[in-house]
DNA sequence: TCTGGGATGTTATATTGTAACGTTGCTGGC
DNA sequence: GCCAGCAACGTTACAATATAACATCCCAGA
């Protein structure tokens, strides 16, 4: 789970923000890259790209896969949102402007997923890269297991 | 790439090691899955099912997706090979027995790929989790990026 | 007003993966 | 030896994920 006090608070900070940063980037936030964001936001987990399309087909019948896909290569390409590759799903990013070091964890049980930024984690991978003569573009890091209230409850 | 020195030797070895692995875990590593991780190897990349498919077609004509992925299952279970999750494909394992704690570096420009191991990285995750209260089963650290070789060709 | 390009619409298809049930063949107990 | 049980494999069908290719729309700037 994304962690958040009130959810519907951090679906509006988080559309918000994104809103400022595409006029900053003169970037066309349109109307369906928005409700597409709100979606994966109010799904408060991984989205599937399929389900998303089913619920965009309630307001906007002729809508098509590539509809989906297109709006969430946008997303993506624009730090708004993670593709977490081991999921074939979608999730909101808290901190566009910091996008790149995010890391997740994701529990098998609730299925639940959360962010976490780790600076050592970064700089572990950095050396590694460094080590290797390699350039980092982009790194996926997914950590599935049990959250911590899945454990207590199946006590 | 997965480095060796002599790809035949190190195709050999692996094949020798999942059988010997097998035999003392009383795995059955039947001649399908052994062709099937051969395949793996053979390719020096990642390989990818349906082009697995594809290869076992033409020494098994009635070979079908089920066919590969259950190879594939058994395969990834023992640990033998991984699955690559942000390119939907699989690498052969060079160390089953330490098989939790690999690490990838991909290429995007030739596509290859170095599994790594850094007791560093998989130090620096499970301090997160910990903090985090969180109990990891599976790890996935892809980074993908330009590998030196085409660094350098590009200058 | 025109026009170029990005966003979207639309059709079709490619790619990846699984469910479900039948068949085969080995193994261990009788 | 026989056969019950089970794992592996065969087979059919389909589900789920993703992209290609081309048409149309629409708006900002010349």
């Amino acid at each position: 789970m994304i962690q958040c006090e009130d959810h519907e608070e951090c679906i509006l900070t988080a559309i918000e923000m994104a809103d400022r940063i595409c006029s900053q980037k003169q970037l066309k936030f349109t109307d369906l890259r928005k409700e597409i964001l709100k979606m994966i936001w109010e799904g408060h987990g991984p989205q599937k790209a399929y389900d998303l399309l089913n619920k965009l087909q309630q307001t906007n019948p002729s809508a098509k896969p590539a509809t989906v896909y297109r709006a969430l290569d946008f997303l993506i390409g624009n730090g708004f949102i993670h593709k977490v590759a081991s999921l074939n799903a979608f999730v909101g990013c808290s901190h566009p402007l910091k996008h790149q070091e995010c890391y997740f964890l994701i529990c098998d049980d609730c299925k639940n997923i959360s962010e976490c930024c780790d600076a050592n984690i970064t700089a572990a991978i950095q050396t590694t890269t460094i080590e290797n003569q390699f350039v980092a573009k982009n790194t996926t890091l997914e950590i599935s297991g049990h959250c911590n209230e899945c454990l207590n409850r199946s006590e």
